[in-house]
RNA sequence: GGUCCCGUGGUGAAGUGGAGUUCACGCCGGCCUGUCAAGCCGGAGGUCGCGGGUUCGAACCCCGUCGGGACCGCCA
C-alpha cells in the first residue's frame, strides 16, 4: 500500500524478515555519522520510524535534506544491533543515496528534545513539528478515532448530512465570527457555532438519524481545551428517548477509544447532576480519584459553633494525608479560594497521631461532634479535613473545587472514567434583572415528564432531559431530547420571560418548521479535539490540531489574522475604525 | 475585562546591580572504518523582546508596551 514509484518501503517498517531483498526508501535525513571519508551512517526517517543507512561513498547529506536510499538490507554485525529502535536488528547496506532535496538546517531538532522548544516556535514552523513522531502519532490517532466514529455512526444508520458554513446570526449563545456579504453590503453571515438549527430540521425533514463529524466556531476567549474552531461529532435522532441516543453515542465513544487505544472501554457509568454535585461538587466529576465530598448537615443540626448553625448545607472532604505538607500559608491559600469563589470561609482541621483534631475551630466542636466528623470521613492521624458551610450549591462549589485543586492528576492519566451525567436541571440560575430563570442548557431541551408540575411552582426544581458525557473531568459534550410541540415550547419560553410575539420574532425561523410535522427527537454532540487529546495523553488540545490559534487567537505560522486592502474593504462596503491608542 | 507566570546566539538553559554575558545542543571547517540524538580539535554566531526611568553603573530594579502560557470571567 505505501509502495511508490519511488519506494518499496516504509523505513520504520524493515526487520529481520526483509534480510537479503533489495528495496528503496524516501524521508528526511535525521542523523548523519560520518567515520572518515569511507563510512558514514545515515539515519532516514519517514513517518513510521528510523532506518539506519550504511554509506561507504562519502555523500554530503545533512539534517533533514530529502533523499531516496537504495540498498540491500542486512542483519548488524555482532555487537552492533540497537535494541531502542524497532529496526535496530537491520540495516541498509550497499546504499546508492539520491539527494531529491536540501534542506536549511531546522530552527528545533526534529525529535523529543522539541518538546521542550516554546510553543509558539513550534507552531511558527508547524510544518517542521507535524514531522516529530509525537504530532504524527497525535494526528493519526485523530485519523482513527475519525474513521472509527465515522463505521460506528453508518453502522446505526446514521446518515451523514453536511450543513453550511454561512449561516444566519441566531441570537444567543456564544459570540460568533461574522463574514460580511458582498451582494448585500451591511449584512453578515455568521458562522456556525453548531449545526444545532439544521440539525433538528433535518429530523422534521424525515432524515430519522443525522450526523456529522462538523466543524464549529466560536468568537470566545481560548484555553487549553478550547479553540475558535473545533470538531464535533454533532448528532440528531428521531423517534427515541433518552436511553437511545446515550447508547448511540456510547457506541461511537467506545469505538472512538478502541480505535485509538487498543482497548474498548467498560459500559459508561451513569450520574445524576444533582448526585454529581452532592458527591463531588461539579457537574463534570472526575471519577479518578476518592475524595469525595461527605454529608454533614445533620452531624452539626445543634452544633454551638456558630459557622455552621443553622447552615442549609454543611458537607466535609478528607485530603488523606495532606495534613503535613498543608502548612499555614497552603491552608490560607486554600481559604481565599474558597472565599474568592463565595464560602464565607473554610474551616480546616487536621487529625493529630493520637486522633485528635488540631484545628482552631477545634474548641467549638464538642466530643461528640468531633467523633461523628472522624467517623463520617473515615479520618485517620495525617488527614486533613476540610469543610464549609453554607447554602447547597455554594457547598457543594466550594469542595468540589478544593477537591479538583488537592487531587486531579492530569487529565491524561491514569484510566479513562467516561461518565453520563444526566438530569441537568431545565433552568440554572435566574436573570440578575428579571429575577426569570435561566436556561441550563438551551430553552428547546425537553423538561423531565415526572416535572411538569412543578414547572409554574418550583421551576428550578424541574430536571430536563438533558445530558453531558465527561471523561476525567473534562466536559466532552451534551445533549438533550427536544421540545417538539409548540404548547410545551411556549410554556418554557414563557417560564423565562420570553413572550409569545418575542419568541416568535426570535426564533421563529426555527420553531415556524416544527408546525409541519416535527416528529418527537433527541441529539448530541461531542468535542473530537478533546477526546483525542486525552486518548493521546496530551492535556492541551492543540498537541491534536495540526494548525491550531494561540491563545490570543492568531496564527505565528500563517501570521493571521492580518488587515484587509482598502479594495476588499470598498467591495464588502466595510469601513473600519481606526485602531485603538 | 481580570489574576498570575515566562521572554538572554538557531534551540534549551545559567547569570537577580559591578571585569569582556556563561554553558550545552545545533551550525561551519578539519580529523576519524561500526557509530546510532557518535567521538576528538578548531571556528562563527547576541540590539539579553521593545520603549522609557532609577543608578557612577541595568540582562538584573521600577513603569509602560509587545509576544507567549495557565487560570477566572466568558464558552445558551
Amino acid at each position: 500500500m505505501s509502495a511508490t514509484s519511488m519506494r518499496t518501503h516504509m523505513s520504520g517498517e524493515l526487520r529481520s524478515e526483509h534480510i537479503g531483498q533489495a528495496v528503496s526508501v524516501c524521508g528526511w535525513v535525521a542523523s548523519r555519522r560520518e567515520h572518515g571519508t569511507q563510512l558514514a551512517f545515515v539515519d532516514l526517517r519517514d513517518h513510521t520510524g528510523v532506518v539506519q543507512c550504511v554509506v561507504d561513498n562519502g555523500v554530503d547529506v545533512r539534517s533533514e535534506f530529502v533523499i531516496r536510499v537504495t540498498g540491500v538490507v542486512r542483519a548488524r554485525l555482532e555487537g552492533t544491533v540497537n535494541k531502542n529502535l524497532p529496526t535496530g536488528e537491520i540495516e541498509l547496506g550497499e546504499c546508492v543515496v539520491e539527494i531529491l532535496r536540501t534542506a536549511e538546517p531546522p530552527p528545533f531538532p526534529i525529535d523529543a528534545r522539541a518538546d521542550k522548544v516554546e510553543e509558539n516556535t513550534r507552531l511558527q514552523h508547524r510544518y517542521l513539528d507535524i514531522r516529530r513522531e509525537r504530532m504524527q502519532r497525535n494526528l493519526r490517532v485523530r485519523a482513527k478515532v475519525n474513521s472509527a466514529i465515522r463505521r460506528a455512526m453508518e453502522a446505526q444508520d446514521f446518515v451523514e448530512v453536511e450543513t453550511p458554513m454561512l449561516v444566519p446570526s441566531t441570537p444567543e449563545g456564544a459570540r460568533e465570527f461574522l463574514v460580511p456579504s458582498r451582494k448585500e453590503p451591511g449584512s453578515f453571515y455568521a458562522l456556525p457555532q453548531s449545526p444545532q438549527l439544521f440539525k433538528q430540521l433535518l429530523m422534521v425533514a424525515g432524515i430519522d438519524r443525522y450526523y456529522q463529524i462538523a466543524r464549529c466556531l466560536r468568537d470566545e476567549d481560548l484555553r487549553a481545551d478550547r479553540q475558535y474552531e473545533f470538531m464535533q461529532l454533532d448528532a440528531e435522532m428521531s423517534f427515541v428517548s433518552q436511553d437511545d441516543v446515550l447508547e448511540a453515542i456510547s457506541e461511537a465513544v467506545m469505538a472512538a477509544a478502541e480505535a485509538a487505544t487498543g482497548e474498548r472501554p467498560p459500559a459508561i457509568e451513569r450520574i445524576t447532576w444533582h448526585d454529581a454535585m452532592n458527591r463531588f461538587g461539579v457537574d463534570k466529576p472526575d471519577l479518578r480519584f476518592g475524595m469525595e465530598l461527605t454529608e454533614l448537615t445533620d452531624a452539626f443540626a445543634s452544633t454551638e459553633f456558630k459557622a455552621f448553625a443553622g447552615a442549609a448545607s454543611i458537607k466535609g472532604i478528607n485530603a488523606s494525608g495532606k495534613a503535613e505538607e498543608m502548612g499555614r500559608n497552603k491552608l490560607d491559600g486554600l481559604t481565599d479560594r474558597a472565599k474568592k469563589i463565595g464560602a464565607k470561609g473554610l474551616v480546616w482541621l487536621k487529625v493529630g497521631a493520637d486522633g485528635s483534631l488540631d484545628s482552631p475551630v477545634a474548641k467549638f466542636l464538642s466530643a461528640d461532634e468531633q467523633a461523628e466528623l472522624l467517623r463520617r470521613l473515615a479520618g485517620v492521624p495525617g488527614d486533613l479535613i476540610l469543610i464549609v458551610a453554607d447554602d447547597w450549591e455554594m457547598t457543594c462549589e466550594v469542595l468540589g473545587t478544593l477537591r479538583n485543586d488537592l487531587g486531579r492528576p492530569p487529565v491524561w492519566q491514569g484510566p479513562y472514567r467516561y461518565v453520563w451525567v444526566t438530569e441537568f436541571p431545565l433552568f440554572i440560575g435566574r436573570n440578575k434583572e428579571t429575577g426569570k430563570p435561566k436556561p441550563g442548557h438551551h430553552p428547546f431541551c425537553r423538561p423531565h415528564p415526572d416535572d411538569l408540575d412543578k414547572f409554574e411552582t418550583d421551576p428550578m426544581a424541574v430536571r430536563a432531559l438533558a445530558y453531558d458525557l465527561v471523561l476525567n473531568g473534562w466536559e466532552l459534550g451534551s445533549g438533550s431530547i427536544r421540545i417538539h410541540e409548540s404548547d410545551l415550547q411556549r410554556r418554557v419560553f414563557n417560564a423565562l420571560g420570553i413572550s409569545d410575539e418575542e419568541a416568535d420574532k426570535k426564533f421563529g425561523f426555527f420553531l415556524r418548521p416544527f408546525e409541519y410535522g416535527a416528529p418527537p427527537h433527541g441529539g448530541f454532540a461531542f468535542g473530537i479535539d478533546r477526546l483525542v487529546a486525552i486518548l493521546a495523553g496530551e492535556e492541551n488540545i492543540r498537541e491534536v490540531i495540526a494548525f491550531p490559534k494561540t491563545q490570543s487567537g492568531s496564527d505565528p505560522m500563517t501570521n493571521a489574522p492580518t488587515p484587509p486592502s482598502p479594495s476588499q474593504l470598498a467591495e464588502l462596503g466595510i469601513r473600519t475604525l481606526p485602531a485603538k491608542v
